[in-house]
DNA sequence: TCATTCACTAAGCGAGCGCTCACTTACAAT
DNA sequence: ATTGTAAGTGAGCGCTCGCTTAGTGAATGA
């Protein structure tokens, strides 16, 4: 039996109906951006009346935050657990970036609006995804760094590596349709190898 | 004696007044996003009253196609001015990515306004401007092909490459500030020589 | 001198925004 | 049967939005 896309995007959110209005924000979002998009756009998408998105969530804002709160969860778990199962450094960037990219291509409607709307959010909001965007950034920064200290790496900055290698995943929910020429799992081999030259990387 | 920034960035438009607008719209858009900044915003940035903006652009989304043509037009300019004065793919490439990084972070302001805001354009003028990235990604894509055809560079798909060094350039003008740990110039060098690492450029 | 033109303003219109409120319905517990 | 609660609706409030209109003052030219 098949699942929705909204339970499959946010398991444990209940009841359903949140859930299909977080999907309904989602694409909204994606599509027009935040403040292009109203709550009757939201509401009438999920299938309700204007007033039934205040049942769920307190406000628009909230409900992009519960959007993007999520979505930031989710890209640092998939970040921390390839460190958790990998260990040479080498591995751990080309596990990282192909799973990286694969989920910005995958999910990149989700992806879009975790990227670029969160200046939206209110402060607050806005402070704990970030919170949650400098621990990915860490995370990538430090297996790059070990690897430049082990010497499989070869980088003028770290920092500015890490930036290079964010960059390039963030950027493909920019431009990524479902209509693409290659698959999402695809593009991420092929941009793991493209990070890994850029890292100059030892081949072996 | 010293040229006002408006001046600078767009020499030809007439009189100063429309310039110190698109100035204005270019600060309230890039830190609040197209849909999120009012004309009062605007005409107020510049100092006049919020009827003075329609006096110079028949509408908001005027304003914004005046900025994002001529920001596109500039970076697709710059492109064809380095092909044209280089014949060297890995010239090309170099001096390419040098120029391009260096724009998208020392005019980080106007760069996100043109990367991110042009979905807030009508149909017909965001048929214009992706006019013009097409042919932006055009002449990147075929300096690759080139490269990759004459044996100096290795990539899988150039199509793919092109991509990924369009996104590390116009990423930089997302998470860029004035206070940045290195100069727009230092930071295209830095990127010029990730990219050519990541085509796979034979050293010499 | 006075008519014309231009850049600009003060005031405000109609539309649509986020959000609220009084109310209904479905259903579970007693 | 009665009561309590959660989920949802229809109507609409107060406000702000993009944009317009009528008018002002300074410069220009015959």
């Amino acid at each position: 039996m098949t699942m929705s896309l909204s339970a499959e995007l946010w398991p444990d959110v209940q009841p359903e109906t949140a859930r299909r209005l977080m999907l309904a924000g989602v694409e909204s979002f994606a599509r027009r951006g935040y403040h292009a998009t109203t709550t009757r756009d939201i509401a009438s998408a999920a299938g309700m009346s204007p007033a039934a998105l205040y049942v769920h969530f307190p406000s628009k804002a909230a409900l992009l935050f519960a959007i993007s709160k999520y979505g930031h969860e989710q890209t640092l778990s998939l970040v921390e657990s390839v460190v958790a199962r990998e260990t040479d450094p080498v591995e751990r960037i080309r596990l990282l970036v192909e799973d990286f990219v694969a989920w910005h291509a995958r999910r990149h409607t989700v992806a879009r609006v975790v990227q670029y709307e969160l200046h939206a959010l209110p402060d607050e909001e806005f402070e704990i995804v970030a919170k949650l965007r400098r621990r990915i950034e860490q995370v990538v920064r430090e297996v790059i760094t070990e690897g430049s200290r082990t010497g499989v790496f070869t980088v003028g900055d770290p920092h500015t590596a890490a930036r290079a290698v964010l960059s390039l995943g963030v950027d493909v929910s920019r431009w990524y349709s479902d209509r693409a020429r290659q698959t999402p799992k695809k593009l991420g081999q092929e941009y793991s190898e493209l990070v890994l030259r850029m890292l100059g990387t030892k081949l072996s």
